[in-house]
DNA sequence: GCTTTCCCATACGCTACGGTATGGAGTGTG
DNA sequence: CACACTCCATACCGTAGCGTATGGGAAAGC
């Protein structure tokens, strides 16, 4: 029984909170999941309001790597700087953030994004671009710590591969102290 | 125009049939295009014939964990046995046939699995399973090596996630000369 | 030859979803 | 007030796919 006086203050979503949705579902149940008619009931509204929205699903696909390829970029800058002589922390900080357990919607959203990649030849191309500006990222700290270019290179590949892979992985059983092996992972990586 | 004596010998597909085809398809287009009638479409029958060898979807999906898993336990045991003294070339082994871009087909399906796994509990299980014994299998490489207990485990969870890391990044552009970092990247690892 | 069993085809109902067409309520704007 | 513009609802069509019901042909056993 909704009362007329009370009813929703005419919410108008835009496209930004479509995306914003889509993102969501994109990190619960990936992108063959990502539908119109789903997005729309969750957002409320129908998919009359999308289709004036987007053109079409891969307009709003477009949109979200768009929007995730922009944060990704800015959020490994961000998280790469360091002042002079803090390089070598700066690594064991970036692998904290990408490995650890908190994070978790920004790690489904990055698996989801790379499982797509495998089928999508725009998702990839994103993929590879987010891929190569992380990997500078972390060669520049590297190159920082005076290591030489092509082992900088190398020890960049291994941090980013590691923090993918561990990202799929569950070694939970595996080991009765499962952090204490990430740190010597860490610490073998970066230094 | 197909002449009466010539048509197909009465084909008479078996389980084992239905399981490959769906592990080939889920190799190219993940689980979520694993569909019965394309499956059947592509085997030259229709759908009567798959719901005559298997309950339901699930029950199909079901079989192609129990093969999946089957298959690499027993591949992973074959990949790390090592005559004595010859545990750290195994090692450099098994990183090579994991990490490098042959094995394609292997590669796609693994991939595949693990993104089927981060929604289906069955699934999930299954990759928790396989991927126990893949590190218990390297552990035991390490202790052979002579390093202790907790290193080897640490080695051991760097090394999987390391080589399932890069099956999913795309590291072409990044550098001239990949091979030459993958092979710094083994050594790190392994010794 | 007849029956049973195996394997598959055909036909059907149902749901989910993409995309279009069209109307309509709300909000400004002249 | 008339009009236009924005945002959304409703209705509709077409396709893909799951699961079931049922029949039918081939081979094997009797």
């Amino acid at each position: 029984m909704e009362n007329k006086s009370a009813k929703a203050p005419r919410i108008s979503l835009d496209r930004d909170a479509w995306i914003k949705g889509a993102i969501a579902i994109l990190a619960e149940h990936g992108v063959e999941r990502l539908r119109v008619e789903v997005l729309a009931t969750r957002l409320g509204v129908t998919k009359g309001s999308f289709y004036w929205h987007f053109k079409d699903r891969r307009d709003l696909q477009d949109a979200v790597l768009d929007l995730w390829k922009g944060g990704r970029i800015r959020d490994i800058r961000k998280q790469t700087q360091a002042q002079p002589g803090g390089e070598a922390a700066a690594l064991l900080h970036t692998i904290e953030v990408y490995a650890s357990a908190r994070n978790r919607k920004g790690i489904a959203i990055e698996g989801a994004v790379r499982d797509w990649a495998r089928r999508d030849p725009q998702a990839a191309a994103v993929v590879e671009e987010v891929d190569a500006e992380r990997l500078a990222c972390a060669c520049r700290l590297f190159l920082a710590c005076g290591i030489k270019e092509e082992e900088a290179q190398a020890r960049s590949l291994l941090l980013y591969a590691y923090v993918f892979g561990v990202s799929l992985m569950r070694p939970g059983a595996f080991t009765s102290d499962i952090e204490s092996l990430k740190a010597w992972i860490a610490e073998r990586i970066a230094r």
